[in-house]
DNA sequence: GCAAAAGTGTTGAGAATACACCCATGC
DNA sequence: GCATGGGTGTATTCTCAACACTTTTGC
């Protein structure tokens, strides 16, 4: 969507396609190299940053919305996405706010958009390798920035609270969720997951206790090869267990953190 | 709304005051002497039961459109009420489904309503004393149940989706949410607060254990009174001490089950 | 005194925590 | 041989689970 007529037709006519007063808004976690960020987007018609985000399609399932969306803005299929809340305790219309940036871009002043109503943002969260992500802009939206977790600026509406509350929730389930897939090679060391954890929980584990609960909970097993890594002691490989995470889920085993 | 006219207006110019495809769908458990039931009601226009459902109005909060819906329906505000899903994986019209009932009470055929578009259910669940509620049934709906959680019949769309997770939901969140408020006298007994929780749990949950457990969690308080019930020992009285259970939610202390 | 319900403590097993030294590798 | 990072085990504490008898009350 980026030729006049295409904009023009979605600023009118959107929503025949899309249902209105509902967006999805994924707040999209980057790992990569120790540091954990998440996605920002620069919205017309707004000064500060906010969350990437987009419509549902009339006849389209949630989820399938969901990772639509999600591979739109970063390109990235099959990735781990979960939806946590649905943020809908401000009534006000989008139009309350600045139309003018959007008026300008545009060309010409917008008057009534179905862009404008009122929406409720179904919030989802991901986690990503975000060296292995090309985000893409679109007439809507002006410049992006992967940031970090500990210094997330002001966002638009709701959406720091939303941050959070992804934050959290993330860090409650990453136990029981195969978050480590997309973030780490299929094989992939112990300190490498170490630090996974470290950065994603934002605080120290200790080393030895680390590898003995993944271990001994059965989510990673040991392989019987090494990694040359120069200079040093050569590291184990160790693969992931699906099917005991789900066994963790289902059974609701808890650890603590 | 019960007058004709009212409903007249409703079906066809609803979506002026409330919000098109989107639903509010709460899980209303109710508990009473050792009974965990759930309300279903008989909409018409379907031979099943179904969850109570209400829409959100146009400026309305989110949140306080799930009060509203629950008090119109049992009458009971400031109940524990809580979010826990969207389900929007369907993408089906309501109208795909069956209307002749809703036409036959109607008077005339409905051919075309904002009431058969597609909806996406935000799941909320709530407990409540059943024995308290009288329920309210309105023009679409003509009958009501309290249905035991042990015995839900086949219901309306994806609703058995709902339920089940709503249970799941609840007694995983026992532990750290005010549950127990709602559905106990201000103050209690230990034998009563063990039963609520075995039912609602569905399981034996050693006495000796149980109490030790809420008591050394800060969760209750023992009181220095006692209730006479008849030929047997008398009972010490118990309170809540909300705090506890917000401490526990934020800090994330996790129990077994 | 008897029937019915409430109250109370201990033990053993398993999990979580804290903690420090040796090993492998490439230069 | 040395610098760097990786690997490994044990002792202590705490939490969970299992388990049975005594006390109170009203009749």
């Amino acid at each position: 969507m980026n030729s006049q007529e295409e904009i023009d037709d979605f600023v009118k006519n959107g929503y025949r396609d899309y249902l209105p007063h509902l967006t999805i808004d994924p707040v999209i976690f980057g790992y990569h190299d120790q540091q954990l960020k998440i996605l920002l987007l620069k919205w017309i018609g707004h000064d500060g940053w906010g969350l990437p985000g987009g419509f549902i399609k009339r006849r389209e399932p949630l989820s399938e919305a969901a990772h639509r969306i999600l591979q739109e803005r970063t390109g990235l299929a099959s990735i781990f996405l979960q939806q946590f809340y649905v943020f809908g305790d401000s009534p006000y219309r989008r139009k309350e706010q600045d139309t003018s940036e959007l008026s300008e871009r545009y060309g010409h002043v917008v008057e009534d958009s179905w862009l404008f109503e009122r929406t409720l943002s179904i919030s989802y969260f991901a986690l990503v390798d975000y060296s292995k992500v090309t985000v893409t802009s679109d007439f809507f939206t002006s410049a992006h920035q992967w940031c970090d977790v500990n210094e997330i600026p002001p966002l638009l509406f709701d959406q720091n609270e939303v941050v959070e509350k992804a934050l959290v929730t993330l860090r409650q389930q990453i136990y029981h969720q195969p978050i480590g897939y997309n973030l780490l090679p299929e094989k992939f060391t112990l300190p490498e997951i170490h630090r996974l954890y470290e950065t994603i929980l934002g605080k120290e584990l200790d080393q030895r206790n680390f590898s003995k609960k993944l271990v001994t909970l059965g989510l990673i097993k040991k392989l019987d090869e090494q990694r040359a890594i120069g200079p040093h002691r050569s590291p184990y490989l160790y693969q992931f267990e699906k099917e005991a995470y789900e066994d963790a889920l289902k059974l609701g085993i808890v650890h603590t953190y």
